[in-house]
DNA sequence: TCTCCTAGTTCAATGAACGAACCAATATCG
DNA sequence: CGATATTGGTTCGTTCATTGAACTAGGAGA
């Protein structure tokens, strides 16, 4: 990871997991290339991080097989996508439990129009767990308004992992 | 979160969750909370982490309702269990994709003795995800040696949030 | 009372994050 | 063809968090 000692003494992958994702922004990067940004300057305007943060984040990412970057744009790996419960989980936790605005986003699955349950399934379809191809994104009551181009293109409902349009 | 700027400017569940359990440390000691362990010194002994982050970390925790303080126990909430397929899911996506000694742990369903599948659910029971309380913690064979008292309490199968005895 | 143990706090040194300024490469305009 | 803008970064001084060692508080037992 990245303070002077990483999580070396540590005997678990989850220590392991954490080396990768588990510092400062890198799962809101994560979220952000859900929603379908890719470039650096999205990133940039989206989050409010220092370039340099980025640019580490990103070189970290693509280093362990999360991001692969394809010209100048950064899109999610199979091991990346295969995040999507985790990311979705722990958003879940923080809208059950912890005080905000309310819901921000909400995730309805494309094929039926239905949202989401927070397990990450559809609850009229049944069956398994939805796969994050297969949802869009919609503004949800507590969102507050950012003016940036990344906001502004997430504010109609956005087909995730498609790109955004700046 | 921790560092001079916090998440304010995200709007996101995602966010607030890391606010959180994102900083450093924290997901780790809930690892360990998990497991059994409940006193200072032994988060201490077995994480390896400065007396004075531990301090601040298990702080913030009980504030926003994690862990509760019941003497010199620490101990995890409703709140803190519901974060189980997060950490579990965590776990998992490092053991996948990421390379390492092997597993160092294994979750096995005590009702019916079968290690559960990496999504949370039991193969033989069907039905949905289990509950960490109904479940027993295996040393697995990536596992490497440590020497502190939590370590060694960890060696024999262990029944998940039942205190480990040191 | 004296000692031990657990659970912290304090503090100087180190390292990471921040943010503003700078740089390089490519595309666009006149 | 040169000037300018845009994108994608790097550099660097300041600020803040982490580290690890030393110290302190408070309770239990002899």
């Amino acid at each position: 990871m990245a303070l002077g000692k990483d999580y070396s003494g540590q005997d678990c992958t989850l220590a392991r997991a954490l080396e990768v994702v588990g510092e400062r922004w890198t799962l809101l990067i994560i979220r952000d290339a859900f929603y379908g940004v890719r470039r650096f300057s999205d990133f940039h305007v989206h989050l409010d991080i220092p370039r340099a943060v980025l640019s580490a984040r990103l070189s970290t990412l693509v280093e362990h097989g999360v991001l692969a970057k394809d010209g100048h744009e950064y899109v999610l790996t199979e091991v990346g996508v295969s995040l999507w419960p985790v990311v979705h989980g722990l958003a879940g936790w923080g809208e059950r439990n912890l005080d905000g605005n309310g819901i921000t986003r909400l995730f309805v699955h494309y094929a039926c129009g239905t949202r989401i349950d927070l397990d990450g399934t559809c609850p009229s379809c049944g069956g398994g767990p939805i796969r994050p191809g297969d949802l869009e994104i919609h503004p949800g009551r507590g969102a507050r308004r950012r003016d940036d181009v990344v906001s502004k293109a997430l504010r109609g409902p956005h087909r995730m992992l498609t790109p955004v349009e700046t």
